[in-house]
DNA sequence: CCATTTGTGTAGAACGTTCTCCGTATAACG
DNA sequence: CGTTATACGGAGAACGTTCTACACAAATGG
């Protein structure tokens, strides 16, 4: 259904009735600009650029007319002029998907080191597309934003290297320590996952898989690899050979319900699993419980990302925490240091911690 | 005008290395402006303008000539630049916190929508406070974007007003429809509740009591609201008298579980629940479970945004759908319609629907 | 054959900043 | 007193677009 509203009124309005000049699509109220401001204080508008960043050469005088002029006309730069010359003061960070539960942290670590300052961030989310991943990638440059922070791109690391010509780069949740023209913060997934395995292993279990995902175009040296590697280097110290047991979990939503019934109606279906995330973890879970497999008696389940519904009871999953929230923060810290000059690329690791819940039967 | 010879002269330009200056801190790439193209393509500036805006008065094989420089030299106009004369061809989407599970969809409808042209959208996370929201979104202005299109926003209806003076402005998830200075799109929040009562009372429960959440700052005719007055509405035509009854959980932990916990162990609790949100709605029963109390043997339970968490087989809530998608689909047109021109304002109502699911009993 | 229209292209002024030079006034120094 | 620093403030050229106004040619009309 739809209503309308205020008919009258906007007659009277489009009427416009007292302007001649009906050219103008949109007769927007006036801008206030730095010609304004210079023209209210009575001094250049270079005085009220120098004073916006205070630069060197202004008097406590001068300094003190102009923000209050300033202040009384509410005056806001324009980010657009801004982009044209200078800094814009804004850095873009673009998100595969929003669905990934630990985004939210990732976010919200950025801006509570943003808040502080005059930056702002502007999120821009590929939806795991490389085309449109791309053209975002580029309307941020085209934007003139200061510097970018990419979260689990799908990129090859030759194009961002590309980018990075262009505008400085951090790449979270994207592995590549050799890559010598943007930076990388990473949780450490491997050791990550070693640490998940090692859980199971101190609660007794030794009949353990990992459930993960097949690799996607792009990058190669992905996470899920990093998570696999940690697994299975875990698996070979505790004496289990070199090769331990990987099921892959599709994406798609028929095949991927089916391959995990398969898997827990399998006779020699292990005792414990890796999950490589929260994601597929909680899916198996739930079709566990349908199918009356119980967790943990019949099968201990650990998970990757500690997301928000591990948490609840009804899941009480035991999963790996990244703390998105300090990757986010370190992200942007990185970021501002390079924005600032810094040329040599940087290479974090974060150390990954378990927590533990009813899914491990600690 | 300087018309330069093509190829060669763009080769030497680049060919930087002949240069001793190196004060500039940074010497990114050369940017490909509408002057390369223009040179390349030996035309005029305003020659180039006029096709990548397709205007009037362009000869084929003018055209032919610049597309053929342009995708030859890989040009990309500059959205700073644009923004400071025309159109940036890109609206920000404001969202007040990610966590919130329906929000993904609504910016996977937005970008459906604006997919196939050459709009774009950027997003900003108020984090549900009024002074980071009131700032991107004057942000979002200063970038001179063509619309905004703000999701559940907690800012008075006056102040969107008059931000709505300066840029075209649709509201998602916000009723006032008398507004007449921007537009609000929203699921019929009231005949939601309505529908989600009804459902309860078809299922033989007539014991039924709202949890819901305390009034907030900013905006008065909240959604949560609606959703109020929807359940009293359809309680009264049920007979159960004008003023059912509702209990308010508060949003901050440690006061939020002890209330919850104080309602699972009421003497008097109800036999049914509707509860203004998942999340709400999943937090009780969780803990519901925890104290022994069966859903939905001992307690009924219907939640809203059908979020994915409430289709979880461990979870399995039933759930007013108020279909995000649809929503971001409409806004998007709703904004693009406005930024052509039009100037009275609309407001839409979208019908939710119920998805039945074991806390229901079917 | 002149006047007008139509089609095509260009010149150049915005747009709102930043930032490099340059003046000028005052202070410091010899 | 002359010279040189030093502090302060301003002029004006970018930045990369859009878009109005205009020039010119060819076509049309009378």
């Amino acid at each position: 259904m739809v209503h309308m509203g205020g008919l009258r009124d906007s007659r009277v309005r489009s009427g416009n009735f007292m302007s001649v000049d009906n050219r103008k699509p949109l007769e927007r109220a006036d801008r206030v600009t730095i010609r304004t401001v210079a023209a209210h204080a009575g001094v250049s508008v270079a005085a009220v650029s120098k004073v916006m960043r205070n630069a060197y050469g202004v008097s406590d005088s001068l300094r003190a007319k102009v923000t209050g002029s300033i202040e009384e006309l509410g005056y806001r730069p324009s980010r657009a002029a801004r982009g044209l010359r200078g800094r814009t003061f804004t850095i873009g960070l673009l998100l595969v998907d929003i669905r990934n539960p630990f985004l939210p942290e990732v976010i919200a670590g950025v801006n509570a080191v943003l808040a502080p300052g005059h930056y702002q961030a502007m999120i821009g989310v590929g939806e795991a597309r490389m085309q449109l991943e791309t053209s975002l990638i580029e309307s941020m440059i085209d934007y003139k934003m200061d510097g970018l922070i990419l979260v689990a791109p799908r990129l090859p690391s030759e194009i961002i290297t590309r980018f990075a010509a262009q505008i400085p780069i951090v790449a979270v949740g994207y592995h590549d320590p050799t890559a010598d023209g943007f930076d990388t913060i990473n949780a450490d997934d491997q050791r990550g996952a070693e640490i998940a395995v090692e859980s199971l292993l101190e609660c007794g279990y030794r009949d353990i898989e990992m459930l993960s995902q097949l690799a996607r175009e792009g990058h190669k040296v992905s996470v899920v690899r990093q998570r696999e590697i940690g697994y299975r280097r875990a698996m070979q110290r505790a004496g289990f050979g070199s090769s331990a047991p990987i099921t892959n979990i599709p994406l798609q939503s028929p095949r991927r319900e089916e391959t995990i019934r398969k898997f827990l109606t399998r006779s020699d279906r292990p005792r414990a699993i890796f999950c490589w995330s929260d994601i597929d973890a909680i899916v198996v879970m739930s079709m566990a419980a349908e199918m009356g497999v119980r967790v943990p008696e019949d099968l201990a389940v650990v998970g990757y990302d500690n997301s928000s519904t591990a948490a609840l009871g009804l899941v009480n999953l035991a999963s790996i925490d990244q703390s998105g929230r300090e990757l986010g923060q370190t992200a942007t810290r990185t970021l501002l240091s390079r924005i600032e000059g810094r040329s040599e690329a940087m290479h974090i690791l974060q150390l990954p911690s378990l927590v533990t819940r009813r899914s491990l039967a600690g």
